[in-house]
DNA sequence: TCGATATTTTGACCATTATCAAAATATGGA
DNA sequence: TCCATATTTTGATAATGGTCAAAATATCGA
């Protein structure tokens, strides 16, 4: 992963109606929830939301499918886990003894990188 | 960890200055590095980087200390992963099948949660 | 104490972001 | 086709964020 992706994913969770509704995601699982759905849990308007989810859906934190009149979202975990791997690479590279500092971080990293290959993403390939 | 604080650390974290400077607080391990050379290898001004420093340091992320006529500032490695734990909470909860969906991402809150309990951190109790 | 180095703070400026209201687009059913 | 529902887009506005120059603070060594 490179640095900007990684800023764009960290800047699309950091703000509260995103992360909510990221995290709501994650825990819907692969079948995810229609747009109105989320909009509904977190109080927000829905245009307001589609905002949101169109901003998490380019930096390739989540992606949707047209399921009959309903959008449903759902969570990308592979952008998830590449991001994990990234913020902790080379954890202590530096340091003069060997550390036991981010043995966790480690830990974190490794078993990130065991996820099976995703397939190609291809959302919202408009321009921002 | 709540949803503001998480907010909190991921914008710590969306700007490239910020994350290019956390990068090679993580990679220099507990040792840390002076303000000045994490300027110096970044190629930002010292005034900007302090700025940016400043808000790494209060969102829990980085601490420093004085060292001499330097402050030497280090990752805090705790917060990143209780950061990672957050973000993966309760993943797939609502899956009507039991799904493999985010097996690495749960390992990976797994490893995490392993982390041993970090001192309390006293960092920048001045207010925003 | 004085000067040099290291870092932080302040104030100003410009760019980006979040929200809302209203209009536009898309889908399904009568 | 027409209407109702679901979602997105547009344009405007207020708030926030990043950078710079200059001044302020802190520490060390002479």
């Amino acid at each position: 992963m490179e640095l900007k992706t990684a800023v764009a994913a960290l800047a699309a969770l950091a703000q509260e109606t995103r992360l909510a509704a990221y995290r709501l995601l994650v825990q819907a699982g692969p079948a995810g929830l229609a747009a109105g759905r989320i909009a509904e849990a977190l109080a927000v308007s829905p245009a307001t939301l589609s905002f949101h989810l169109k901003e998490m859906a380019y930096a390739g934190l989540i992606q949707s499918r047209q399921e009959g009149r309903w959008v449903i979202y759902s969570a990308h975990y592979a952008q998830m886990t590449a991001l994990l791997a990234y913020l902790s690479e080379n954890c202590c590279a530096d340091a003069t003894e060997a550390p036991a500092c981010c043995a966790p971080v480690q830990a974190a990293t490794e078993a990130a990188v065991m996820a099976p290959p995703s397939e190609a993403r291809k959302i919202h390939p408009a321009a921002h």
